[in-house]
DNA sequence: AAGTTACACAACCGCGGACCT
DNA sequence: CAGGTCCGCGGTTGTGTAACT
């Protein structure tokens, strides 16, 4: 019943491929295809998922080895606002990219880079958070000539922001359903209007990194999410809020902002070219979470 | 110079759906 | 139809190396 076994694991090599087992790899394609089956010839030499990995992230034609440039970086953005961690499909949109190639530049470089504009926190301790999502506001989704320069804007309390939602968590799923909650069950407001349609709210795992987004019929919002675990705080941003048919326009503003005690909120909002590590290639701006202070 | 840490990338693992017998 | 494997995918781990102490 059923097929032979894929192969003995006991018994086929491991680890990084040698040049040896990479030519031998690239004769059996180049003779026989892709087509088949990679169990079948190649048993003796790796098991076959490891020989499928090998050719299609490594030795296949047309790879592209290498930094990603803006556009690259851009679609990417794009597409993991939309889709998520679809990265079969995100490849599919950068020719010579392959979807490992994809998720490792995303976990290592790019997500990083999007959290660039975070600023550290002078020191707080709380068990309990408040993340706070912040009105949009027309400015700021206007093209650069109508964004910058703006002002800082002092936030007189945490009621200045429209919606929150407090809580204590601990660990990136309930960070994640503290998104979740926060932006599903209190929406948001965008350009005054409230939004409560959120299509999605994604933890990418380690690092307490996480993002989130939402999806309305008028607008886009797509969010990053810091969670510095030593301190309990938090701290969000929106890297792009605008209509979702502007999100190809060329600008951008960031806003970076601590707390202090003494001091309300502060959120400040900048020309692009210095956040998100520089970020031009979308509609972005940052909002932080509001860390209660309260114990 | 040696040890440690952080980072980038390649490879592996486990799962779900498709497919085969 | 049932039982089994294969394929493709996303998440995770392992390894080499650069940077730092």
């Amino acid at each position: 019943m059923g097929r032979a076994p894929c192969c003995d694991k006991a018994s086929v090599k491991k680890g990084p491929w040698s040049p040896e087992e990479d030519s031998k790899l690239k004769e059996y394609i180049h003779r026989n295809g892709t087509g088949g089956n990679w169990i079948a010839s190649l048993t003796k030499l790796r098991c076959g998922k490891s020989c499928r990995l090998r050719w299609l992230n490594y030795l296949r034609p047309n790879i592209k080895h290498g930094d990603f440039s803006d556009d690259e970086d851009r679609i990417i953005c794009n597409l993991f606002a939309t889709i998520g961690s679809r990265w079969s499909i995100i490849a599919a949109q950068l020719p010579g990219r392959t979807d490992n190639d994809i998720k490792n530049y995303w976990n290592t470089k790019l997500k990083k880079k999007l959290m660039h504009g975070l600023q550290p926190y002078n020191h707080h301790s709380s068990k309990q958070q408040q993340l706070l999502f912040v009105t949009a506001s027309p400015e700021a989704a206007a093209p650069p000539e109508a964004a910058r320069p703006l002002s800082l804007q002092h936030l007189s309390s945490p009621h200045d922001y429209s919606h929150h939602y407090s809580g204590s968590y601990g660990s990136n799923n309930s960070t994640m359903s503290v998104l979740s909650a926060a932006a599903g069950s209190r929406g948001f407001l965008l350009n005054g209007e409230h939004h409560t349609t959120i299509t999605s709210c994604l933890d990418s795992g380690g690092g307490g990194l996480g993002l989130y987004f939402g999806l309305t019929a008028e607008s886009f919002v797509f969010g990053g999410f810091q969670q510095l675990l030593e301190e309990d705080h938090h701290k969000a941003l929106l890297l792009a809020v605008g209509a979702a048919n502007q999100l190809d326009q060329q600008y951008s503003a960031a806003a970076s902002s601590c707390y202090d005690e003494a001091k309300p909120p502060l959120v400040s909002l900048t020309d692009g070219g210095n956040g998100a590590g520089g970020t031009s290639t979308s509609s972005s701006f940052f909002y932080d979470s509001y860390s209660n202070n309260e114990s």
